[in-house]
DNA sequence: TTCATACTTCGATCGTAACAAAACTATCTA
DNA sequence: TAGATAGTTTTGTTACGATCGAAGTATGAA
C-alpha cells in the first residue's frame, strides 16, 4: 500500500504534460530559467511557476537563484536515470510505434543524458574502456584501474579535482536505446566536455542530440581503438 | 516535446493512487484478478475495471482470461524494472524519510521483484555467481559460462526447456535498496523457484517480502560459497 | 530614485478524470 | 434450465488540479 503511494507521488509529478516537457528539457543537462521552461512547456509563466514549485517540493528538481534569475535543474543523477528509464519503456511499449524518424536516429546514436554522452557512441565508449582494462564495472558502480588513471590523466582530465568532489567519479547509466550501459559520473561528464572542447562534436540547438563532425567521429573512433 | 509526451503518458498511468497500488501489488509477481486488485487498491470493481483497461491500453499490464476470471500481470520485465527504479528514487528523494521500519528492513534484505529474488541477498547471489565465473555480466545483458551451465543443471534447473522460451535466460536488474544489480531473467526466476521449493524461504502473505528460515539462510550462504 | 525584468501569489474558471450505482454480458454450477 | 459469480459498460455526480489574468515582490539597470 505504501509502496503504491510512493509510486503515485512521483508518477503524478511526471504525469502532467507541462511538467513532463519541463523535465524532458532539463534532461539536456543545462539549467534553465522559469521563463525558458514555461516556453518549452507551452504554458504561461504563472502556471510554470506553480509546476516548478511542485517539482521542487517533490524533490525532482533543484533551484539555484542567481540574481533575479532562478535556474532549475534535475535534482540528481538518479532522477535523470529514472526519466531515461521511463522514456525507454515508453519507446518499446506503445503499440503505436512507427518507424523511428531521422531525429530519433540521431538521438539513438549520440545524445546528452544529464551531463554525459549517451546513445550507441556512449555505449561504445564504455565498452572500449572496459575492454582495455581502464575501468571495471559492477552494476551501477564502476571504478578506474591504475592504467585507467594514467590514461585519463593523459587526456587532460584533472582527476585530483574530481576526486575531491562528493560526486562519484565513475558510474554507469542504463541506455534506453541500446539497453546497455554507458559511462556516467564525473568522468562521464568530463569526457563529454573534452569531446566538445576538442571540436569533435557539438550540441544541437534545443535538443539532446550530439552531432559529431566527420573528422570528430574519426578521432573518436581512434581514441576507442587506443 | 515528444519526449515529454511519452513521459507524461506513462507518468499519468502510474500517477493515480489506485493504479499505483495495483501496480505495486503486481510487483509481487503473481497474477491477480480484477477483484483482488480492486480490494488492493481500495476501490469498487467497476472503477478497478476501468483502471485496468487503461493500464492495458498503455501496455503496462497484460491480461490472461481463464474462464470467468481475468488474471492481470505486469506486461514485461522492463515495466517491473521501471517501477523498481521509480520506487528507488522515491525512497531516496522524499524529504520526509524517517528511519526505515522493520518491514522495510526485511524488504531490503530479500524480496520478490516480479519473479526473481531482489534485495541484499539477491545481490549477493549474483555477486557470487559472477565471482565464481558462472555468469558474465555486461550492462543489463548477462550470459552463462560453460561452467555455469553445468553448475545450474546440477542444481536441477532445466536449461534446455528455458533455452527454448523466447525470454532471455540471464538478465540483471538494478536493485533500488542497494543500487547494485541482482539476477533476473529466466534463470533468476528459476533460482527463486528452487529456493522456495527447497523450503529455504517462503513468501510473506500479501507482501513482496521473502522470509528465509534460519536453516534456509545457512544453506543459501553455503551455496554462495560454492 | 525610477523603471524594467524575472518570478511568485492570488483568485476565478474550466475540464477532465475518478468514482459508485445500476444495468448488462459471460462463464461456471446445480 | 435457473442461479450465482466475475467482470464490463453506462450514467451521472463530484472534486481536484491545470490554467490564466491581474496584482504583488524582489533584483538589476539607468
Amino acid at each position: 500500500m505504501k509502496a503504491g503511494t510512493d509510486l503515485a507521488q512521483i508518477g503524478s509529478l511526471v504525469g502532467d504534460p507541462a511538467r513532463a516537457n519541463m523535465l524532458a528539457a532539463l534532461m539536456g543537462g543545462t539549467a534553465l530559467t522559469a521563463s525558458e521552461l514555461a516556453l518549452e512547456a507551452g504554458v504561461t509563466l504563472p502556471t510554470a511557476s506553480a509546476h516548478l514549485a511542485k517539482l521542487g517540493e517533490g524533490g525532482l528538481v533543484s533551484v539555484a537563484r542567481q540574481g533575479r534569475h532562478r535556474y532549475y535543474a534535475l535534482a540528481d543523477h538518479s532522477v535523470a536515470a529514472m526519466l531515461e528509464n521511463i522514456m525507454g519503456v515508453a519507446a518499446t511499449l506503445g503499440p503505436k510505434r512507427v518507424l523511428p524518424g531521422p531525429r530519433d536516429k540521431a538521438m539513438r546514436e549520440a545524445r546528452v543524458c544529464y551531463d554525459h554522452l549517451a546513445g550507441e557512441m556512449g555505449v561504445a565508449m564504455l565498452d572500449s574502456f572496459v575492454g582495455r582494462g581502464l575501468i571495471r564495472v559492477d552494476g551501477e558502480q564502476a571504478e578506474m584501474s591504475e592504467a585507467g588513471a594514467s590514461y585519463f590523466a593523459g587526456l587532460g582530465i584533472d582527476l585530483d579535482a574530481m576526486g575531491r568532489k562528493r560526486r562519484p567519479m565513475c558510474r554507469t547509466c542504463l541506455d534506453w536505446s541500446v539497453r546497455r550501459s554507458h559511462l556516467a559520473g564525473g568522468l562521464g561528464a568530463a569526457m563529454l566536455e573534452r569531446i566538445q572542447a576538442k571540436g569533435w562534436a557539438r550540441r544541437e540547438k534545443d535538443s539532446r542530440v550530439v552531432r559529431f563532425t566527420p573528422m570528430g567521429r574519426r578521432e573518436f573512433e581512434m581514441m576507442l581503438r587506443g
